[in-house]
DNA sequence: AGCACGCCGACT
DNA sequence: GTCGGCGTGCTC
């Protein structure tokens, strides 16, 4: 027999089958079969290079080597239907998708399976009938202390890590083997998983009362067929809860569930409210787990020992079987869509999935992606809506006012707080109630201009302006990473009227050391969390030693509640107006919602302040309103009129690479091909034109992409690659989040 | 992609 | 002579 083989590779040249003979000894069904990895022998590969078999057959016009190892199973039929759906759907090859569905870091060293083993220690099953014939003599031959109570502990305990037993009875090997070799104890290998969580001890809680606005939406969900719903409820309305208690409908039915949360949202306090609820049987998978960590919640998930994966958008491939529910918690997160090959939305995966199983798809969100809300309320993918409006009894909104920092600026403060911002610290330091500032940049200057000619510094791989971190004393690159001496002299010039423009989250934790001395702060940004525990760490300590300030970007905007945080201060709402994506309303309406809610979530009332220098803005005004609908009903008028999403979708290819006339030339071949379909827009340098010394070039394509233009993209791209110069690399994405 | 082969210029 | 840079071609 002739096994089909897809090569592990992401050259467009190597996405098709290969032919391999099935080796002696293996019978198809048995030990091999369609979704089985193995190793195989290809061209002049020093190495055996990983393959999956997608199909078999009799005969091949090849002559084909053998199949050199056959390795494990890696999927089933309905993830390879997917595979091959996404394969398509996001123009990469099959083994990009194919790779999705094996643990990660299994990759390289498939002999070292990393399973680990542990001794244990347990009675033998003589020793065992002996006793229950109450052959009492045989157990008082022993003389030896030691081994007496190894024996009484055992008798109690049945079987344990041998570790653990040379502990409690003050035992070691030696004392092991002397009754191993009497035939009374023995020790075998056991799997040890590498669960964070195993040895937590959690209390467990019950479920809560559904108010009636929550039962309604419990009870409006079809577990039997597929229907996507949306359940738009703002914060604290107790969404959560409606999930645990799905989830709770889904496993007493006897189906499994699939969670999603944005990875930055993977904290202690959410996986401790699932773990309280259902204990064991959760899995959680995040980028954080080292490969062992990972590798064996898969295989809890595999031995059905798991049956509720909650993790990032790649939990949608964990091999968990017999799924009945898939929640998208935070469903508007951008995370959800992924940057890297293959560029899936997880969203759209998870509607495929939901379809293909044929079981409900639950989106929640405050802030609803316009793109969903909009199929929600016009039903356009057959989607339903869910509106809970209200906070659970107990829980108030926010007060939220909004500053006007042009006027502060007018009356002579040049510091980065407004009058109304320092009062409202003041009087929080004053009560001792803790205090959230949010700042969307990292560093300490963003930008560094001479003043004499406008000569801003750049980084010398990347078209991208450097950015002055105090705690290195450097300039660095957030793009590549490069770094250089901070400038004093002009590189353009030679004059010396050089200044440091912006404010990052370093300038800011100065700025509160000098203005209100008396406060403890913590920052937290991309630079303080680069160890493995780091946002934890730095969370727990702004909670349990009552640090009066957390200041940070993005990251401190989700997922934990801190009860003593009454007030939460935006420091620049504008940063995110300003990134030149058609999402820049939207982005801030969720941001400036998501941090003015994390103010007063216990029984305090919260307040926040949002600092502006474009406080008309109707994104702000909504977010201060927390006006979804309002803001929703604005901007889906600006995206019909300017045929933005969800009205057109639009289609990013960006040309790479060293040589700009190649690219050049490249860019344009796109713009040709896609010419004769599409509606596209002229080649231009993309907004970043170089990053790591490679030139970039853009090319818009805008199109309401129906699926019969994916096969349309898929043979245009095709085209493209075969004509292109060697060495350009394209990135080809549909409405991706960076349009940079 | 990843690897070998083969052509040609540069260097002890 | 021979080392090595890189253009070319192939993978069941």
């Amino acid at each position: 027999m002739i096994a089909e083989v897809i090569v592990n590779s992401s050259a467009a040249e190597l996405n098709r089958v290969f032919d391999y003979k099935v080796p002696d000894g293996y019978t198809i069904g048995q030990n091999i079969d369609i979704g089985y990895r193995v190793l195989v022998s290809f061209a002049n590969y020093k190495n055996l290079e990983i393959g999956y078999i997608i199909g078999f057959k009799e005969t091949s016009e090849f002559k084909c080597k053998a199949i050199s190892r056959v390795c494990d199973r890696a999927f089933d039929l309905d993830k390879y239907e997917l595979a091959k759906w996404m394969a398509r759907r996001y123009f990469c090859n099959l083994s990009d998708t194919l790779r999705l569905l094996v643990p990660p870091g299994t990759k390289t060293d498939i002999d070292k399976v990393k399973i680990k083993y542990e001794r244990w220690v347990r009675l033998t099953k003589e020793y065992l009938s002996n006793i229950n014939q109450e052959n009492e003599t045989k157990k008082f031959t022993i003389r030896s202390e030691k081994q007496k109570r190894v024996i009484e502990f055992l008798l109690d305990n049945k079987e344990i890590p041998a570790g653990i037993l040379y502990d409690v009875t003050d035992s070691n090997s030696q004392v092991i083997k002397a009754l191993e070799d009497k035939n009374i104890c023995e020790s075998f290998e056991m799997e040890v998983l590498r669960n964070p969580f195993l040895n937590k001890v959690v209390k467990r809680t019950e479920k809560l009362e559904l108010t009636k606005k929550q039962s309604e939406v419990l009870n409006g969900i079809d577990f039997t067929n597929y229907n996507s719903y949306l359940i738009h409820g703002v914060t604290g309305s107790g969404k959560t809860e409606i999930y645990l208690q799905l989830i709770e409908k889904v496993i007493n039915s006897g189906k499994n569930a699939i969670v999603l949360v944005p990875e930055i949202s993977l904290t202690p306090q959410i996986t401790n409210r699932f773990l309280s609820r259902f204990g064991r049987i959760i899995a959680i998978l995040h980028s954080k787990l080292s490969n062992g960590e990972r590798f064996d919640e898969w295989r809890r998930i595999q031995n059905k020992e798991a049956r509720i994966v909650i993790g990032a958008r790649s939990a949608l491939f964990a091999p968990i079987s017999n799924v009945g529910v898939i929640i998208i918690d935070e469903e508007h997160d951008s995370s959800y869509k992924s940057e890297n090959t293959p560029k899936y939305d997880a969203r759209d995966v998870a509607t495929k999935m939901a379809k293909l199983y044929n079981i409900p798809l639950v989106l929640g969100s405050a802030t609803p992606d316009v793109r969903t809300y909009y199929e929600a309320t016009n039903n356009t993918q057959n989607m339903k809506l869910f509106e809970l409006k209200e906070r659970i009894p107990g829980a108030v909104m926010p007060d939220v006012k909004v500053v006007d920092l042009r006027k502060e600026l007018a009356n002579g403060n040049k510091t980065v707080f407004s009058e109304e911002l320092y009062k409202e610290i003041k009087k929080n330091l004053e009560n001792k109630e803790q205090i959230i500032l949010f700042l969307n940049r990292r560093g300490y200057s963003t930008f560094i201009m001479c003043r004499d000619c406008g000569y801003v510094i750049k980084c010398d791989n990347c078209d991208v302006a450097m950015t002055y971190h105090i705690t290195k004393n450097k300039l660095m690159c957030h793009y590549c990473g490069a770094e250089k001496k901070p400038v004093q002299i002009c590189p353009s010039c030679g004059g010396e009227n050089i200044r440091y423009f912006g404010t990052g989250t370093q300038k800011i934790e100065a700025q509160i050391n000098k203005v209100f001395p008396e406060a403890s702060v913590i920052r937290m940004d991309v630079d303080t969390t680069t160890t493995k525990n780091a946002h934890e760490i730095i969370l727990n300590k702004f909670r349990d030693e009552k640090i009066d300030i957390l200041l940070g970007t993005q990251m401190i905007t989700k997922g934990h509640d801190f009860e003593n945080v009454t007030l939460v201060g935006v420091l620049a709402a504008d940063s995110s107006i300003n990134i030149g994506d058609y999402r820049a309303q939207e982005r801030t309406f969720q941001l400036l919602t998501q941090v003015a809610g994390r103010s007063g979530r216990g029984e305090k009332k919260g307040r926040a302040i949002i600092q502006t220098y474009m406080p008309d803005e109707f994104s702000i005004i909504t977010a201060q309103k927390q006006d979804y609908k309002r803001f929703y009903e604005q901007e889906i008028k600006v995206r019909e009129k300017l045929k933005y999403p969800p009205f057109c979708d639009i289609m990013v290819a960006v040309v790479v690479g060293k040589k700009e006339a190649e690219i050049i030339d490249d860019a344009n071949k796109i713009y040709n091909i896609f010419k004769s379909h599409f509606d596209v827009f002229a080649p231009m340098p993309a907004p970043i034109s170089k990053i790591n010394d490679n030139y970039r070039w853009r090319v818009l394509i805008k199109a309401k992409v129906t699926d019969n233009d994916i096969d349309i993209i898929n043979y245009c791209l095709e085209s493209f690659e075969k004509s292109k110069h060697k060495d350009t690399k394209l990135n080809f994405d549909i409405n991706p989040n960076n349009m940079m």
